[in-house]
DNA sequence: GCCGTTTTCGGCCCGACTGTTTTCAGTCG
C-alpha cells in the first residue's frame, strides 16, 4: 500500500552539492513508478524508475562520490538517462521534468490504487469518464451506481470497490516482525491441524524475516484428491474477515485478530508484544496468501514465493542460461516444455525433494531466506561462498538489558534467571543514566544507586560462583550520549562500569540538527575512553519514526580507527522489535571496518530477552558469521575483552 | 527507460484469479 504522506518533491536544506540525499531520489523514483502507472505510461518505463530505485538503495557508496567520479552509469539499472537525471538532481538541485508528474495526477488517485481490487489502468479510467479523483468520490460514485455502468466494468466491481474501501481504512499497512508472525505462526498451526494437509509452512517476508511484513504467505502441501476439501476447511477457519479469492490452487483470505485467539499454541506470551497487537485498531486485519499444491510441487512453491521478487528473477534467468524455466510448479527443460504451460508442464520437471535440490540443479548453493534479497547471494551461492553465519545458538549472552532499577519490569534476580534459562553464560545489565527523562521524570540511575546495584550483582556473581555456576552478570550503563556529544555521568562514576552503552535519547534536539554537527556529536562522544558500545545507533523505532540525521559511515570508519590502535568499540543491534537497527548494509559496513557487532535484546522484561531472536535475524540479512558478533564469545573472553 | 549487442532496436519473469465478455485485460503477488 502507498503512504501519501510526504508525497512530492522535498525541497533542499542545503546551499551547495550534494543538495538531495540517496534516500530522497530512492523515494521520488519510486513516487514517479506510481505516477507512471496512474498515467497509463509504458510499463517498462515504469519499471526502470523501480529498478533504479533499488539499485539506489542497494548501493554500498556513497551518492555524491559515485557521481563525482562519474561511476553512476556502471550501476545496473541506471543508464543514460537517469544518471544524468540523478546528477542534476544532486549538483544542481534540479528535479527536471518530475515536477510536472506530481502536478498532472491527483494525489487521490495514489490512494485509490491502495484499495484491493482497483489498480493504476481502472483508477485513471475512473479518473477520466467520472471524474473520480479521491477514495470518497468513489465511494459516492458507487453507491449512485455509476461505476457499474461503465464500459469494461459491472456491478461486481462496483460492489468489490464499496467493500475494498472499508478493508483499506482497515488494512493498517505493514506490520512489525514479531506481529506479523505472531499471525504467521497462528494461522500455521491451524492450518496443520486439518486433516489431509502433509506440510505447511510460512514463505513471503516473514519466512525472510523482514523488519516489517505486508501480508503473509503460506505454502500447503497436500495429496491432489485432498485439495478440494483442505481449501474447504481453510475457508471455513475462525478469524477471517474476507475471502478475496479462491481457486483450485490459491486463496487469498483477510485475517483479522481473532485468529489469534487459540490456546497455548504460541507457549509463552510476551507482555510488549501482546500491547503492541493491542495497539492496532480493533478491527485491524493482514492479509494472507495461500497456495495449496501436491507434495513433489511443494519445495518449488515455497522458493518460489519466499521470494524476494528480486531474487526470484535472478533465480529465473539462471535457469534460462540453462536452458531450464523456474516457475512456482517446477524446473522443467525449455526443451521438454513444449506448449504446455503452469501446472500442466510441471509433469517435466526435475525432481527436487526440497529447496536445496532447485538451488543444487541450478548450480548454487542453497540459501538461506534471510539472505534473499538479491543483495549479492545469488553471486556467492555460484561461487560456493555464502557464509556460514551467525546462529541463535551461538549466542552466549547480551549485554544491553534493564531492570527495576531503572525502567525495567522484573528484578536483577529474575532477569539473571531467565538468561540461565536460555542457556547463556552471561546477562549484561545496562540502565538508564540520570539525563534520560520521560515525562519530566528522571528514569536514570544515580551515582549513589549505581554503587548499590555494584554491590548487587558483586554478590550475585559470588552466589553464582559458590554454586559452582558460571554464570555472571556484567555491570554496564546505557549511558546518554547528550547533545553535545559528552557522556552522561563523571569520569569516575563510568570508570566503575565493565561497560558503557552509548545511546542517543534526546530524539528531539538530534531530529532538528544539521547530519554533521549530530554524526560530529556521537564521534566525540565514542572517543571517550570509557565508551564501548553504540547502543541503538540509528535511533529510528519502525513505523513511528525514521532515525535522526547521522552519517553512519563515517561513524563506523572512525569506530574502525579506534579499534585498529587496540581499543573495543562495538555496535549493537539493537533487536527489539520495534527498532532492529542496523540495517543489513550498516551490519556489512562495520563487519568490513572491523567493528564488532553485539546483539542485544535491550530487553525490558524476562519476556524481552528472546526478542534476540530478532536481532540474530537482522544479523543473517547482514551476512554476519559468528566472528562477527561480540556476543557470540564465551564469558571468559567478553570479561577480558571489557577489562582491557 | 535500460540492456545487450546481431551498434539500432526488440525484449524486458511469469502465472492465477476475477470480471466482463464470449477471448481478454486488469490486478495481484
Amino acid at each position: 500500500m502507498v503512504k501519501v504522506g510526504g508525497w512530492g518533491l522535498p525541497a533542499s536544506k542545503r546551499s551547495e552539492p550534494p543538495f538531495f540525499t540517496k534516500n530522497q531520489i530512492i523515494t521520488v523514483f519510486e513516487q514517479i513508478a506510481i505516477l507512471l502507472e496512474l498515467k497509463g505510461a509504458n510499463m517498462f518505463r515504469v519499471r526502470a524508475y523501480q529498478n533504479a530505485s533499488r539499485a539506489l538503495s542497494q548501493m554500498e557508496k556513497g551518492l555524491f562520490q559515485v557521481i563525482k567520479s562519474k561511476e553512476l552509469t556502471e550501476i545496473k539499472g541506471i543508464g543514460k538517462g537517469l544518471s544524468s537525471l540523478i546528477s542534476e538532481i544532486v549538483l544542481n538541485g534540479d528535479w527536471g521534468k518530475l515536477g510536472d508528474l506530481y502536478d498532472e495526477v491527483p494525489v487521490g488517485l495514489v490512494e485509490m490504487v491502495g484499495i484491493p481490487g482497483l489498480g493504476p489502468k481502472r483508477a485513471r479510467i475512473l479518473h477520466e469518464k467520472l471524474d473520480v479523483s479521491s477514495i470518497d468520490e468513489l465511494r459516492s460514485a458507487c453507491q449512485k451506481g455509476l461505476v457499474a455502468n461503465l464500459q469494461g466494468f459491472g456491478s461486481k466491481s462496483q460492489d468489490k470497490y464499496l467493500e475494498g474501501i472499508e478493508l483499506y481504512r482497515r488494512n493498517q499497512g505493514r506490520s512489525r516482525l514479531d506481529v506479523g508472525l505472531r499471525y504467521g505462526m497462528a494461522l500455521k498451526s491451524r492450518i496443520s491441524e486439518i486433516k489431509g494437509v502433509e506440510e505447511v509452512e510460512l514463505a513471503g517476508s516473514a519466512r525472510r524475516r523482514k523488519e516489517t511484513i505486508g501480508d503473509l504467505d503460506l505454502v500447503v502441501s497436500a495429496l491432489p484428491h485432498n485439495h478440494a476439501s483442505v481449501i474447504d476447511s481453510i475457508l471455513n477457519l475462525p478469524g477471517i474477515a474476507d475471502v478475496k479469492g479462491s481457486g483450485d490452487s490459491k486463496i487469498s483470505l483477510i485475517l483479522e485478530q481473532s485468529v489469534l485467539d487459540s490456546d497455548g499454541v504460541h507457549g509463552k506470551l510476551d507482555k510488549a508484544l501482546d500491547e503492541s497487537i493491542v495497539n492496532r485498531s480493533e478491527d485491524a486485519t493482514i492479509d494472507a496468501q495461500i497456495r495449496v499444491v501436491p507434495p513433489e510441487t511443494f519445495p518449488f512453491t515455497l522458493a518460489y514465493f519466499t521470494g524476494s521478487k528480486e531474487h526470484n528473477i535472478r533465480m529465473r534467468q539462471q535457469a534460462i542460461a540453462l536452458g531450464l524455466r523456474l516457475n512456482e510448479f517446477g524446473l522443467i527443460p525449455e526443451n521438454l516444455i513444449g506448449e504446455s504451460i503452469g501446472a500442466d508442464a510441471a509433469k517435466y520437471t526435475l525432481v527436487c525433494e526440497n529447496e536445496a535440490q532447485i538451488y543444487q540443479k541450478l548450480g548454487l548453493q542453497w540459501i538461506t531466506p534471510e539472505l534473499r534479497e538479491d543483495n549479492g547471494e545469488i553471486e556467492a551461492a555460484l561461487d560456493n561462498s555464502v557464509p556460514n553465519l551467525v546462529s541463535q545458538k551461538m549466542i552466549k549472552g547480551a549485554l544491553h538489558n534493564h531492570t527495576t532499577a531503572s525502567d525495567g519490569r522484573n528484578s536483577l534476580e529474575e532477569m539473571a534467571a531467565e538468561a540461565i534459562g536460555l542457556g547463556w553464560e552471561y546477562l549484561g545489565i545496562a540502565e538508564h543514566s540520570p539525563a534520560l527523562n520521560i515525562g519530566g521524570r528522571s528514569i536514570g540511575v544515580d551515582p549513589v544507586a549505581v554503587d548499590q546495584q555494584a554491590n548487587l550483582i558483586h554478590d550475585l556473581n559470588q552466589k553464582f560462583q559458590n554454586q559452582g555456576n558460571n554464570f555472571r552478570i556484567f555491570h554496564g550503563a546505557e549511558c546518554d550520549i547528550l547533545p553535545d556529544g559528552k557522556l552522561d555521568y563523571d569520569r569516575e562514576t563510568r570508570a566503575k562500569f565493565h561497560h558503557v552503552i552509548g545511546s542517543v535519547h534526546a530524539i528531539n534536539t538530534w531530529k532538528s540538527r544539521d547530519e554533521q554537527v549530530n554524526t560530529d556529536a556521537v564521534i566525540n562522544a565514542i572517543e571517550d575512553p570509557s565508551f564501548t558500545i553504540l547502543g541503538h545507533p540509528t535511533g529510528r523505532v519502525l513505523q513511528v519514526r525514521e532515525g535522526f540525521p547521522i552519517d553512519m559511515t563515517q561513524v563506523i570508519e572512525r569506530m574502525g580507527e579506534i579499534n585498529r590502535e587496540g581499543s573495543l568499540k562495538a555496535i549493537e543491534i539493537n533487536a527489539s522489535p520495534y527498532r532492529l537497527d542496523l540495517d543489513w548494509r550498516l551490519c556489512r559496513s562495520a563487519r568490513d571496518h572491523g567493528v564488532p557487532i553485539v546483539i542485544n535484546p535491550d530487553a525490558h522484561s524476562t519476556e524481552g530477552l528472546s526478542d534476540i531472536s530478532y536481532g540474530v535475524d537482522i544479523a543473517r540479512k547482514g551476512w554476519l558469521r559468528a566472528g562477527d558478533v561480540l556476543n557470540t564469545l564465551p564469558a571468559n573472553d567478553i570479561d577480558r575483552i571489557l577489562a582491557q
